[in-house]
DNA sequence: GTCTATAGGTGGATAGAC
DNA sequence: GTCTATCCACCTATAGAC
């Protein structure tokens, strides 16, 4: 009675396939034809959805990026504290790439494809956001005391978000660093990495302890 | 009485207008079409010397990922303390990551496209080099008291490593993120960074001060 | 909304002259 | 060593049937 596959549906399979794709060979390198058949539709349909192939790709941007930032900055907004804020994005942000590995591919090949302006600024504008939301929290430490005067908020708040974005993006490798084979880093060995790199973080932006905090 | 151009000069100049292109475009992108006008050779020639693309890509990339490399190691092998060598290995690695922007982008998009096995492990290999000559460095500075036997050496050298890579590969996007525009981050701010960096890893990784280390 | 067929263009690679 | 000409495979996109 009812259709088996409505069109619905299927613009969500594209999407699912043409992410994957786009994270793991590139914009360039995939074909529209590996993503009809990764979807199981016909490779037609891209053009009745999306109207062509870069349409489509910025679709999976913002789709996956979007939210990626979406839940850091919800993360930042709740906090209690700063050192709050560090350790709960840092958190939220690893669980995220940890569940979608396709994140922290698709952005930092969006960052390095940037000058072929693919998906144009769309997506740094939305990573922009939460850039600046992390650099506030920072300032707002070091007005408190409990961070020190002398960092350079920004230069902190990329030396956070490498960490995160870098450890997923370079997992095979370190596998390999470990002798583990490219495969051997396992999601609690991520989240493990999460926790150093909040602590690392906390570590290098705190106060030292008397430096004037003494009442 | 010399050839104007003999065959060596052919053979760099198609190496350098290669790194480039792929630093920027990524391999599937870069057509031998473009490298031999941007060589201003016969593109034709490219299968002299290489044999074919990839394996262009490879002599590309062991080439330039090889000097990182082999000038990180140098750095570290030459250093009188651990504190010593994290700071010289972040700051030349740094002048070079400035000096050869092409570097961190090939290195980046040869660990995304690994699973294509492009390059294959040739460069992994290289990296695993430096990576365990950090490792080493940091368990040595906590055998003798100077940084905290609470951290992972593994994953601080990741820590490590992933600022300077990121900050390099993400200068657009940071440009863009300061308001600044994607040219707006000069060598300077990135040698900043740079200090910024190594004082950052060693703040994070130094015991506290009066935790045992009183005579 | 879905699919077939195909147009139109470009890419990697080679053969062979010079 | 260098260059021209060219083959064949494959890719994006569209026209149009169903």
């Amino acid at each position: 009675m009812s259709t088996p596959e409505p069109g619905p549906g299927a613009r969500e399979a594209l999407l699912d396939a043409a992410e994957v794709l786009f994270a793991r060979q590139g914009f360039g390198p995939t074909t529209i034809k590996e993503i009809g058949s990764a979807a199981d539709l016909n490779p037609a349909l891209l053009y009745y959805y999306f109207g062509n192939k870069e349409e489509l790709y910025r679709a999976v941007l913002v789709r996956i990026v979007g939210e990626l930032v979406r839940r850091g900055q919800a993360r930042v907004d709740a906090a209690v504290s700063p050192e709050d804020a560090i350790r709960g994005v840092v958190e939220t942000q690893m669980a995220f790439l940890i569940a979608h590995p396709t994140a922290p591919k698709l952005f930092v090949r969006e960052m390095l494809d940037h000058e072929a302006r693919r998906g144009e600024q769309v997506i740094l504008q939305l990573a922009a956001g939460l850039f600046r939301r992390l650099c506030e929290t920072i300032e707002e430490g070091q007005r408190s005391g409990v961070f020190r005067a002398d960092v350079e908020p920004r230069f902190a708040a990329v030396s956070i978000i490498s960490q995160m974005v870098y450890f997923n993006l370079a997992r095979p490798a370190v596998g390999l660093f470990y002798g583990l084979g490219p495969d051997g880093i396992t999601d609690d060995i991520t989240r493990d990495f999460g926790k150093h790199a909040g602590e690392f973080a906390l570590r290098a932006l705190r106060a030292e302890a008397g430096s004037g905090n003494e009442r």
